[in-house]
RNA sequence: GUCCGGUUCGUCUAGGGGUUAGGACACCGCCCUUUCACGGCGGCAACACGGGUUCAAAUCCCGUACCGGAUACCA
């Protein structure tokens, strides 16, 4: 046990992002890992931009990649009150002061354009302290006040000195207060600011861990200054690099749009350990070669020293069906889904199928079940079957939509034919058209169908017709299954079964 | 502009004075095989640049370039 508080900060305006969800990830590592406690706080205090919505959808991501928090959530917006509370009494210690400027008209969309602007023009001239109401006397800002004149709250940072902290990612980190302004911590509205409210709140929970991105680098020398107006320790930082865009620039909701989005993942049929580890590796490693980790050997081995200093590439191809989001993402899901305990894979098969209307309940009865229920004597009852076909269909799927799409015709009699299957293995040999449901008589006559029985008589089939055998077994592997990829065919016929394989073969519809 | 950070294969990364600069993904080739996106074997491919320090620099120092972040009465 130790004392470690940490907590992930997502501010609701949007979904779950890619980033935010690193930053939980690292947070969650390094509470589990400490046995410290992991917190969750919704920055809701944007009220233009927060909504509910997005709240939900955060909550689902988390709750899909398993962070539950180990306290009560906390909503940042019920603690206003206690933010006013603590800038009026950085106004009565005299740490904070009035200032009377008038709001400017709000920006339009190009705020960070603007801003950049403004800076730009203002050059290395810096004026960080010449706010005129700065050093306005009390007794004048008090009747100002009292006159009901709208003022907002501005920190008195101090002219001679800097800030500086040591940084568990970044190392020692300083910046001359010349470089920070007098920065707002109530709007003249009455609303606490960014800074104000996190260090408070931060406060509150008894944080000692802030492990954010390091976008935030600057705010943490803002926050410092706060920590010590209001005569608090700060606490530990550790700054993460950020996540960019294949062209390293920001990877955003606007511009990428839902392969940032944690929930696209959990739809597309990722498993939630498979990119957690994915995940894990983009911007931490534990230095050494290897990059499957389960989520308790993460949780062993993560530290924040093994945080790298670098942003990291998402790499993505929008323009690539196929590589969609970023390969090693898919490779780690396709080698989750082959390589995890088919007992464990088998829930997340039965909640795809489910969802694509395949299931059959049938499934789950095993031989013995079923002959009990009906004194049924199966060769092999549906749980083994299933069980078996999916072990078998697993080793080529990426992702658990394989289960329900490439995978249809093992569960279902209604699935599509990939017309590049039809003109690769069907269209090409026209004699197959006669061919295979001849062979299909063939299987009639079998009293066994089993996959040694099977390969005798395709072998012979085909040598008979004097063709390759590749010819007859993807012709066939087309009929049965619709596509042109898959395990051995003498296992597809073997699952398929007799019955539907012959069904199957003597079918016309793909030919037309 | 200013402040802060970063820079090893296309991507994720190991390595932090002496290495044939290692692994993974992707890509390519070969093998297996009835096809294949499984598997096996192999290949392509990187220390941003310029100066120093040193017997020796990817590794330490300085500079340059480039990239990123921040610079709000947003979070």
């Amino acid at each position: 046990m130790s004392d470690v508080r940490v907590r992930f900060a997502p501010s609701p305006t949007g979904y779950l992002h890619i980033g935010s969800a690193r930053t939980a990830l690292f947070n969650y590592l390094y509470a589990r890992h400490t046995g410290g406690k992991f917190l969750l706080r919704i920055e809701d205090t944007d009220l233009a931009r927060s909504t509910d919505e997005s709240t939900r959808s955060i909550l689902e991501g988390l709750a899909w990649l398993g962070f539950a928090p180990d306290e009560e959530i906390i909503f940042q917006s019920n603690n206003a009150d206690k933010h006013r509370e603590a800038a009026r009494r950085l106004l009565a210690e005299g740490k904070a002061y009035r200032d009377f400027t008038p709001k400017e008209a709000p920006k339009d969309a190009n705020v960070k354009d603007a801003i950049k602007e403004r800076a730009r023009a203002q050059g290395d001239e810096k004026h960080m302290r010449d706010n005129p109401y700065r050093d306005l006397s009390s007794d004048e800002s008090d009747v100002r006040a009292a006159a009901g004149e709208p003022f907002a709250i501005r920190l008195k940072v101090p002219v001679e000195g800097r800030t500086a902290f040591n940084d568990q990612v970044y190392g020692i980190q300083e910046r001359d207060y010349a470089d920070t302004e007098d920065l707002v911590l109530l709007r003249s509205d009455g609303h606490p600011l960014y800074n104000l409210a996190v260090v408070c709140d931060d406060i509150e929970m008894g944080i000692t861990h802030v492990i954010r991105g390091q976008d935030h680098l600057t705010n943490t020398h803002k926050q410092i200054l706060i920590y010590e107006a209001l005569g608090v320790t700060p606490p530990t930082f550790a700054h993460l690099p950020l996540i960019m865009a294949p062209n390293k620039g920001k990877l955003s909701k606007r511009k990428h749009g839902e392969v940032v989005s944690m929930t696209t993942y959990r739809d597309a049929g990722f498993l939630a350990d498979a990119f957690r580890n994915f995940l894990a590796l983009l911007g931490w490693s534990a230095s050494e070669e290897r990059e499957i980790y389960s989520l308790e050997e993460l949780i062993e081995k993560f530290s924040l020293e093994g945080i790298h200093r670098s942003n990291a590439v998402f790499n993505f191809h929008p323009d690539d069906p196929r590589k969609w989001t970023d390969d090693k993402a898919i490779w780690m899901n396709a080698e989750y889904i082959r390589s995890m305990s088919l007992e464990g894979l088998l829930p997340h098969v039965k909640a795809e199928l489910k969802a694509a209307k395949l299931w059959r309940d049938e499934y789950e009865e095993s031989r013995e079940q079923l002959h009990e229920r009906t004194s049924a004597s199966l060769e092999i009852g549906y749980k083994e079957w299933f069980e078996y076909t999916v072990n078998l269909i697993r080793q080529r799927f990426f992702t658990l939509k394989d289960f329900s799409a490439q995978g249809r015709a093992y569960f279902s009699e209604d699935f599509d034919f990939d017309p590049a299957a039809i003109a690769k293995n069907l269209t090409k040999f026209p004699e197959l058209k006669e061919w295979l449901p001849e062979l299909a008589e063939r299987f009639e006559s079998m009293e066994f169908f089993f996959e040694d029985i099977i390969e005798e008589v395709v072998k012979a089939f085909a040598e008979e017709k004097g063709t390759k055998l590749g010819v007859i077994m993807n012709g066939a592997r087309t009929l049965l299954t619709g596509v042109a990829v898959g395990p051995s065919m003498l296992a597809v016929f073997e699952v398929i079964g007799k019955e539907r394989s012959i069904m199957r073969l003597k079918s016309q519809i793909a030919w037309n």
